[in-house]
RNA sequence: GCCCAGAUAGCUCAGUCGGUAGAGCAGGGGACUGAAAAUCCCCGUGUCGAUGGUUCGAUUCCGUCUCUGGGCA
């Protein structure tokens, strides 16, 4: 791990800010920058994407202009990006602020990027051939998945113990990997599990009354229609991007593919992006329940007060 | 006013040939090692509208009432 105590003199932690979406991070972690003369390193699968602004709250031009953001605006919306990828680069930026002897703020919502870079996973180089897994899929679509789990079963139990049966993407996953490598799952696993965290972070979460969350999710999607959503919609979807694309799978544009169609209305277009939100913002705090040493922040504190707090953990 | 159809879980509804009931959605909990805003798993007691009657026993059958649709005047 490397030390940065001696390089920002302030700080011996780098935080983390978390919390579902809607819950006010990106406000806090834009506060925490300015007070710290920090920059603002996004944590989030999505803002990653050129042209998803509006549906993914990406900062704004102007709150940009008031504090640096980095990864955000990295990928073509037709590429893929992976959590390796995500943090690879979030590891140079951040050796290229402390050369600045400045503080990065890591920000956001995606819960895997996060456990990634806190526990240090360091993944292998293999790479597995797409056409296999393409195989794989196509198997999967003519016979089901049994088969191919009782393949996982035979090479790895271990593996099948932990995934579901109806988990066809990890169960796909696993499986290709031991077909392109020789090695199961569960010996890559082990073995990028020998590397701790790359940097001292400290995780803090916003936590919040649910029905006060789901009020501001709900509120919010209302602001983003009003912010010309459905026109960034329009423009994205006139890109022709493939639909298998991951980022065609962010909440609030694959919604609008049915409403350009015509098969669905706008209402329950609507509907299904806040329904959908709030989907995710529980699962989002599943994965907080999951880290052991997190640091709740209460919504109901005042920036200052929250702040304070972190200032005060992150010595 | 009359006729018909409803009234069962937060919502939409199924069902019980009479033995106090179950789906989908919502909601809750969980998993997560290269797509993760993805993918997947688990969780269903509610005066069965009210009130009389028949019955050992009624949410179920019968009567009356209330409410909600639709139709006829």
């Amino acid at each position: 791990m490397k030390e940065i105590k001696s390089i920002l003199h302030e700080y011996s932690y780098i935080p983390i800010i978390c919390g579902p979406t809607a819950s006010g991070k990106s406000s806090l972690a834009l506060n925490l920058c300015e007070k710290t003369q920090g920059e603002l390193i996004s944590c989030d699968s999505m803002q990653i994407y050129k042209y998803f602004d509006i549906g993914t709250a990406k900062a704004t031009y102007q709150e940009q202009m008031q504090v640096k953001h980095h990864m955000i605006d990295i990928v073509e919306p037709d590429q893929s990006y992976s959590v390796n990828d995500y943090c690879n680069d979030c590891y140079k930026v951040i050796d290229s602020l402390l050369n600045q002897m400045k503080l990065p703020v890591i920000c956001g919502g995606t819960g895997q990027y996060v456990k990634t870079l806190c526990e240090g996973i360091k993944y292998t180089n293999e790479e597995v051939d797409e056409a296999i897994v393409k195989d794989l899929y196509e198997e999967y679509e003519h016979n089901g998945i049994d088969d191919l789990y009782k393949r996982l079963e035979a090479v790895d139990s271990i593996a099948a113990s932990k995934i579901h049966p109806n988990d066809t993407r990890r169960v796909i996953r696993a499986l290709s990997l031991y077909i392109a490598t020789g090695k199961t799952f569960t010996e890559w696993n082990n073995q990028s599990m020998t590397e701790g965290p790359k940097y001292p972070f400290k995780v803090f979460a916003i936590d919040m009354d649910r029905s006060i969350l789901y009020d501001r999710i709900n509120r919010r999607v209302d602001m983003m229609i009003e912010d010309g959503l459905l026109e960034e919609v329009d423009r994205i979807l006139k890109m022709n991007i493939p639909t298998g694309s991951t980022s065609m799978q962010a909440i609030g544009y694959k919604e609008f593919i049915d409403y350009f169609n015509g098969s669905v209305t706008l209402d329950e277009a609507i509907y299904q992006i806040k329904l959908r939100s709030r989907h995710y913002a529980k699962r989002q705090l599943t994965w907080y329940r999951y880290m052991s040493n997190i640091i709740y922040l209460d919504f109901n504190d005042s920036t200052e007060q929250n702040i304070e707090r972190i200032l005060n953990e992150i010595k």
